[in-house]
DNA sequence: AACATCGATCAACTATATTTGATCCATAGG
DNA sequence: CCTATGGATCAAATATAGTTGATCGATGTT
């Protein structure tokens, strides 16, 4: 199987990725690293946050498994995990597949 | 452009819809409508929730765009809004495009 | 060795979201 | 009418998440 390849998920762990993602500061640091490979450094001027906070946006963001790090001297760089985004996009788009069922009538 | 195509979002959209989606309770009734239509008392009783409880995540879901309702007599049926989890999926999918680009270093 | 920088972590504080129980309104049946 | 049921809404209480500033270890520089 290809390391590109998007793996089944769980709803937890669909769950996971979702809570992740879902605040506004992770998505602007999401979206700079959509661009490529970014140091911290580099993140925080970029969206002008302190250093502390950004430092823990990173690890939600890693600890579900959206990021992967890598430490090069006294800098951190990190990445995308395009797998996780892939899994998770396809889990979603699953969700629609026979949602058009109408109800049985309730009473 | 067919109804069923999903249209593009800004990422103001894309956060709204992670946000509703990333809770526990709300990824357990998307998952039940995944199935097809249900009116709220069914929902409750197969999700074991109060109906406050239930009425408030339903309200949410719904205000992010992920839901549709119709009313039928006293019942209130809720259904996915596929186009939006369509969208979110291609907007997921899209940024790992070039996220493949090495940093450059940063000293 | 002394010092500066990068970045992780911790504790206290603040802000935001969820739960709960009480009403309230609309519909339907007796 | 009078009553019962489905479901929305509100305020108060609780729980969860994010922010801030301080500190610390590691790396590199002079």
């Amino acid at each position: 199987m290809s390391v590109h390849q998007a793996t089944q998920i769980e709803p937890e762990q669909a769950r996971a990725l979702l809570k992740a993602l879902a605040d506004p500061l992770r998505l602007q640091v999401i979206e700079a690293l959509a661009g490529g490979e970014r140091c911290v450094c580099d993140l925080a001027s970029q969206l002008d946050l302190g250093q502390s906070k950004l430092s823990f946006h990173l690890k939600v963001l890693k600890q579900a498994g959206l990021l992967a790090d890598r430490q090069e001297g006294r800098w951190m760089y990190y990445r995308l995990q395009p797998e996780a985004l892939g899994a998770l996009s396809l889990w979603l788009r699953a969700l629609s597949a026979n949602c058009a069922k109408p109800a049985a009538p309730c009473p």
